[in-house]
DNA sequence: ACCTGAACACCGTTCAAGT
DNA sequence: ACCTGAACACCGTTCAAGT
């Protein structure tokens, strides 16, 4: 893409990403990285120690494109634009929770990010414990749609038409719960994976804010209710 | 380990377990494999195709262990068993979800498996949208919870050390509602991530109890509550 | 200082050959 | 039929060399 500007870390993992976008994670080799800066393999080690620094950056970049929710603010709001988000960020580059997965210590961004997600429940009124609980609900429905996005063989519309290969192939009495689902569901016109991402999010937020309610009602709440940093 | 009985596609896939549970999915290399059978590496190749081959058998042998639900059984119960099951399966083979995310169609095991998962919803009077929403909600917090857990450096009580290693390392006061958890619930004897399993999935199964007496109770219930297969 | 080319130890897999 | 060894086209990375 672009040739001729000197070689910079942001460069190099800008077409790393697009490396990956475009021919999957699996393609983004040294070599190939270094094709598409207009290099020779090595020139990129000057900038980067290695592949796993690579990764760690575009780790990194990941959280940098997620909106932070603002600790303060009404929190279902800012948990559920983070969510979105999040799950639109991790849509566009189906290889980000396979690299998140392999990586050992959390960077700056990554940190920054889950501070204010675990600062928006508190500041909320969620317990310690409850927060604890939270983080690691939401976390785990976001991150696990996004896994699953990311094992559907082709997106939004045309899984149609691979559900019902799938059906055709298979016998669909061997697997009739699964054929029904398919044939009066999927295949339907206008049905997108995706959007069972709202049914999903909303549900587990209702139950949240049900267990934040039980709490506030709950004789150990002044624990739970303590702001470790309050507004000015 | 066990060296001079017949090369088996059965034998090469525990092999294969063995290997990417002792050693990571980075470490399960047809050369490391072949060692650990005894065998030379192409020995493999008369049992099956190659390397992707033995993955889509990794994957199926990850649905056998995972307990199937029985459709017309009390679906909280039934769900919450398979739930719990594939997280406790998908915890002792952390490169599972990596694995799935690569396989393109879906195995018959993995076909069975959701048949008797989406059969499960549809008996207990789930309609097909509310099923597809359930079904997408369940699998998406059981791979992200796995994925969560794959990616703690660590596993169980050894988690607090290794936080306060990187409270110790980081500026505590850049991340201060991350370090408020580390600090009064991450390193206290005692917590396991793990157990914040079961918090999630109750939130998540009691939000689709909900919905179901909703459906109930809604106008077009009479197609939802169309049981396909009713018992006989 | 920034980049290069040759070389090394790997990887999955093909192919011709052994028993 | 089942297994083997050498070879091929890759991979990440080291190292000595170029500008």
């Amino acid at each position: 893409m672009a040739k001729r500007s000197p070689l910079t870390r942001a460069r190099i993992l800008a077409a790393a990403t697009a490396v990956a976008d475009a021919k999957g994670l699996s393609a983004l080799t040294m070599r190939a990285l270094a094709d598409d800066l207009g290099t020779a393999p090595m020139a990129v080690y000057h900038h980067l120690a290695g592949k796993e620094e690579i990764l760690d950056g575009l780790v990194e970049k990941i959280f940098e494109e997620i909106d932070d929710p603002v600790p303060g603010g009404p929190w279902r709001e800012e948990i559920t634009r983070r969510c979105t988000s999040a799950r639109a960020v991790l849509h566009e580059h189906p290889w980000a929770v396979s690299v998140m997965e392999s990586r050992v210590s959390p960077g700056p961004n990554n940190l920054r990010h889950h501070d204010a997600v675990i600062g928006t429940f508190r500041r909320a009124g969620f317990s310690v414990t409850l927060t604890a609980h939270a983080y690691a609900l939401i976390d785990s429905y976001v991150y696990g749609f996004a896994v699953q996005e990311a094992m559907l063989p082709v997106d939004g519309g045309g899984i149609g038409e691979l559900a019902s290969d799938i059906m055709g192939t298979l016998p669909a009495d061997e697997y009739p719960h699964f054929a029904e689902l398919v044939v009066e569901h999927v295949v339907r016109p206008g049905y997108d994976f995706g959007d069972e991402f709202d049914f999903g999010l909303n549900l587990v937020l209702d139950g949240l804010e049900a267990a934040l309610d039980r709490q506030g009602l709950s004789p150990g709440m002044t624990k739970g209710r303590e702001v470790s940093h309050p507004a000015p």
